[in-house]
DNA sequence: AAACCTTGGCTAAGTGTCTTAGCTTTAAAG
DNA sequence: CTTTAAAGCTAAGACACTTAGCCAAGGTTT
């Protein structure tokens, strides 16, 4: 049987690509295995298994978001890097619903890659929030607070959880339009 | 053998304990009947199938928390409304892990009492953002702001994905004192 | 009380998923 | 040319969900 010449990266990469298609629950190893043209076990030379495999998968998914984020806000700052980042942030979110919901898993502390590149996306949310001039306990909230609004906004949008018919990306300018406000007036701890 | 007797209601509520006890995902149909005394296919004389089981708890969670919602904000008005209703959101949402998840699904429209829930739920934010004079698209825009901030934040503290010392409740009570004032000085559109 | 019938329980069996074990062959290294 | 590490394979097991079909419990009807 002539190899195909596998290797982690590139069954992590359509990893990757399948899940946008089909939706990262329904990304199973045996689809994954027949679009690499592989029997299903032979993936596990390459990846210990499904669960290690979603592993890499959010390490990867978590260090484009973050390239991307970081970015968007490069020569920008204030309102303007904020908006870019976001703007960044669901654009990547509705190009990789597949992907997305990964970068959510905590990163693996064995995987430097996967750490290095969560640190990088926080970084870059802290970068902006430091043109607000948010530093110490009231960066940590007001990076919490960002996190939870961009997060559950774009997968309260991928559930199709918002039913009525005003335009979601009217909503989604108003929510950062509402969140620039907030971190011009952010209720300071002195922390 | 003698009957258990159970019924749909039984079934429901069991599996919501015993989602709050292992969590969601790991909320199987076998641990279901044997933790309720019957053989896995007798489920099926109750429940159509798991997913069908997972919808009806959505039904049972969502009219849950929209009761606690409501309830949080009645005699409340502005500032304390929300803060009662965010508190009893993220309240919820760590007494019932196993529950809150399913609240975000999309209200099955066969089943009136999970639309009921849903109209209820939202609307209990509405009638907090009217307290602060948004009403039309202003009130759609504010609505999905608050409900991604708020579902953003517990998701992502109950994944875990808060990682810094930084005391948790503090960062929460912050964000619903920012959306506080984002709602009195919300960027309007008229609509 | 006896017959009936709905229904809630059961076992058996099939599908799809992940995983492990162990064999074979490729192809690189010496 | 021989050796060997690794990449593929088949086979088989553990669970998950689901369907089909049987049987008895227990209420209803006569």
């Amino acid at each position: 049987m002539p190899r195909v010449g596998l290797n982690q990266q590139t069954v992590v990469r359509e990893a990757a690509r399948l899940a946008d298609e089909v939706g990262f629950q329904q990304l199973t190893l045996a689809a994954l295995a027949s679009r690499l043209g592989v029997a299903l076990p032979s993936l596990y030379k390459h990846v210990r298994g499904a669960d290690a495999l979603a592993q890499k998968l959010a390490a990867l998914a978590t260090a484009e978001l973050a390239t991307e984020m970081s970015t968007a806000a490069v020569g920008r700052s204030g309102g303007d890097a904020l908006r870019a980042m976001a703007d960044a942030y669901r654009d990547y979110a509705l190009r990789h619903p597949g992907r997305y919901p990964t970068t959510q898993r905590v990163p693996d502390p064995a995987d430097p890659e996967h750490v290095e590149a969560g640190e990088r996306a926080v970084g870059a949310i802290f970068a902006v929030l430091r043109g607000y001039g948010l530093t110490g306990d009231d960066a940590v909230d007001a990076t919490r607070a960002l996190r939870s609004a961009l997060h559950g906004f774009v997968t309260l949008e991928a559930a199709g959880g918002f039913g009525l018919p005003r335009d979601v990306d009217r909503s989604y300018h108003q929510m950062v339009a509402s969140m620039d406000i907030s971190f011009r007036s952010w209720p300071r701890t002195g922390g």
